[in-house]
RNA sequence: GCCGGUGUAGCUCAAUGGUAGAGCAGCUGAUUUGUAAUCAGCAGGUUAGGGGUUCAAGUCCCUUCACCGGCUCCA
């Protein structure tokens, strides 16, 4: 018989023969690298029987599906290592995910890191033994009474439905129900690794039984492992927790577990931050208020926190009043709308708001500034009318565009959420929104996923993740449309017919949180900011003590035209105060010395690179300057 | 909140149940240096807090707290 090969040749083989047999007679090497095969578009185990005329492909384990196929048989490599070392253990589930795999089990005992040596050299002998796996496809029965011992199997198997078709595969001593496909044998694995031992609730949810997980990872080569783990290591280097302490940024104490304290080179990035955040914002058309962060318990009930989210706020008594700490800056933004009547000649009305607010979250979910119970939201709050919601939100998809622009960040996933089941609105408002939305992202010619169900109870909305220099996504901005709050806290406006009207109300957030986005680019950067956000852009050494008046010269005159510069007086060798420079990550060093004084010259240099440049004082300054210039801000359309 | 792990000097780490130590950072002095670590000296600790076992606890047990890896959660 014949079968396509991809390159739209055909190949003739036996009857009844399979992938493995093609990869066989394509060549030895490809038979070898071979893990599973395409047939017909589905990723199968490579001795399934091929069929008069289908579509064949090798799948090596290079290949995504490879790879996938290798780290999903290793898991299942994992679970005989777990059951042969600890007898009595059961077993749940263990998929192949992103950068590996894993695999829930609960054990007789408690397992820690310790095992994972253990565990890993169990896995090690079980690879050498190149035991076959054997796909067996049972009845429902037969499989209930095979996995009899197994009561996370049993469930799976129960929620299938009565006549399915189940597979289970065989490794060595090791039985698991499983949908496949496999790699031949475990010698077609490669290198393994296991890299953590974690708790995870049995299929997700928190009432269930909490196991224990194992994370691991498989690649085709010990040197792609290895390179793997050494890219993780780089990884911790850049760790922002890591970073924000050697460059004096921010630190953490046990008197304030999730309340970051930022240090005065932390706040010198944070305000450089904010003062490019505020241009921005002027330019798009941007007012800023401030509101109080502590408020009566009865706007919270008005506004519907204190029914939702009252356990994750934090209370006080003042004369005998309930009060809470705002989680959310809305319901003071809507009071400062109140504070004046608004014609619909007024609107739109964008006011932004720097806002802290204070949530407090699970112990056991705090991390760095990536999750803390203190943060300053870059908050607006757009009133307009229904017909101008469309340009409001393709104004703040510009604005969002603009601003990840200037970091690099312009691989942007877009997700548009539409109504959940419970939500509150007509139907026609809810219409009228979601095409809004669409419509302005249509226009900004942004593509995007749609997310049905997933909008807030409130309105529908869009959601931006950046993806960072090492490929990991955060959702930041956030644009939502809102009709319960104007409801809620009774907003109007007078229109043209001289009646009061609900405004529509956008609540929009650019960074997110300043401080998880300090994080963010504190990791994207690995620590070495752009100029413009540097605590320190320019450190000033000097050879040595008799050159320290020209230093500070220069230094007052860098500070005079506005950059951060410090002057290294420190009786230390140039190379030190070289080197605590780079450390430190300062992106300009002027080293002044005889020369320097005598010519009135400066001798630069940059950060990360090992070649200086001398130039004429005035020269080096203008240089620095615009060497240093915040991004510049688009002008208003 | 849940599972597992870890808490020793500011940081990175030592110390069989038997006298708490090193490097870096810091301070003092010498040195005046030309592009990634000059030298010497000094100081630094209720071993996270509390309780227990023991002749004796940084080390073993209990507990609280914090942190780390995850899970759930993230309006």
């Amino acid at each position: 018989m014949k079968v396509l090969l991809p390159d739209g040749s055909d190949l003739s083989v036996a009857e009844g023969a399979s992938a493995a047999d093609v990869a066989e007679s394509i060549g030895p090497r490809l038979a070898k690298a071979a893990v599973a095969a395409k047939v017909g578009g589905r990723v199968v185990d490579l001795n399934t029987p091929l069929r008069e005329g289908e579509q064949v492909a090798i799948v090596t384990a290079s290949s995504p599906e490879g790879l996938e196929v290798i780290r999903h048989s290793a898991a299942h490599v994992l679970a005989e290592a777990a059951t042969n070392l600890y007898p009595g253990t059961k077993v749940a589930i263990g998929p192949a995910i992103k950068d590996g795999f894993y695999y829930d089990f609960e054990f007789p005992h408690p397992v820690g890191d310790d095992d994972l040596t253990r565990l890993n050299e169990e896995i090690h002998r079980l690879l050498g033994a190149a035991l076959p796996f054997e796909r067996r496809e049972v009845s429902k029965e037969e499989a209930l009474e095979l996995f009899a011992d197994e009561p996370y199997k049993l469930e799976l198997i129960r929620d299938l439905p009565a006549d399915a078709v189940i597979s289970t595969y065989r490794q060595g001593e090791f039985v698991d129900l499983c949908r496949g496909p496999h790699v031949p044998h475990t010698g077609r694995i490669g290198a393994v690794g296991l890299l953590s031992v974690a708790g995870a609730y049995w299929r997700g949810k928190s009432d269930n039984t909490m196991l224990t997980r194992i994370y691991g990872t498989a690649f085709p080569s010990k040197k792609e492992l290895d390179e793997y783990l050494e890219r993780m290591e780089m990884a911790k280097q850049r760790d922002h927790r890591r970073l924000g302490r050697e460059l004096d940024l921010f630190s953490f104490h046990d008197e304030g577990p999730g309340f970051p304290f930022f240090h005065p080179k932390g706040m010198r990035v944070i305000n450089a931050l904010l003062e490019y955040w505020r241009r921005e914002h002027r330019a798009a058309g941007y007012e800023e208020i401030r509101t109080p962060l502590i408020l009566e318990r009865s706007l919270w009930e008005r506004s519907g926190h204190w029914d939702n989210y009252k356990d994750n706020m934090y209370f006080t008594v003042i004369d005998d009043v309930d009060f809470a700490v705002k989680p959310m800056n809305c319901p003071g933004g809507t009071l400062v709308y109140k504070a004046g009547r608004h014609s619909y000649r007024d609107l739109p009305l964008r006011m932004a708001e720097l806002g802290q607010v204070h949530r407090h979250e699970m112990s056991g979910v705090l991390h760095g500034l990536f999750r803390v119970r203190c943060f300053t939201q870059d908050d607006a709050h757009i009133f307009c009318l229904p017909e101008q919601v469309e340009d409001e939100v393709l104004g703040v998809i510009d604005l969002i565009r603009r601003m990840y622009n200037t970091f690099g960040f312009d691989r942007v996933h877009v997700e548009l959420s539409t109504r959940p089941e419970k939500s509150i609105g007509s139907d026609e408002m809810w219409l009228t929104a979601e095409n809004a939305l669409k419509a302005a992202l249509q226009r900004a010619e942004l593509p995007y996923v749609l997310n049905p169900g997933d909008g807030a109870f409130y309105g529908p909305k869009i959601d931006f993740h950046i993806e960072d220099v090492m490929g990991r996504t955060w959702q930041c901005a956030t644009c939502q449309l809102d009709f319960a709050m104007p409801e809620r806290l009774d907003l109007d406006y007078v229109g043209k017919d001289d009646q009061r009207h609900r405004p529509v109300m956008l609540h929009r957030v650019v960074l997110g949180s300043i401080e998880r986005f300090l994080g963010i680019i504190i990791e994207h950067y690995g620590g070495a900011l752009p100029a413009w956000l540097a605590p320190v852009q320019i450190a000033v050494v000097p050879v040595a003590d008799r050159h320290a008046p020209y230093a500070h010269e220069i230094k007052e005159a860098l500070e005079g035209a506005g950059l951060r510069a410090e002057v290294d007086l420190r009786s230390e060798s140039v190379s030190k105060k070289i080197r605590d420079g780079e450390v430190g990550k300062v992106p300009f060093m002027l080293v002044v010395g005889d020369r320097e004084v005598e010519q009135r010259s400066v001798t630069l240099r940059m950060r990360g690179k090992r070649d200086t440049v001398s130039y004429a004082l005035a020269e080096g300054l203008a240089l620095l300057m615009t060497e240093c210039e915040p991004p510049a801000v688009a002008q208003c359309p």
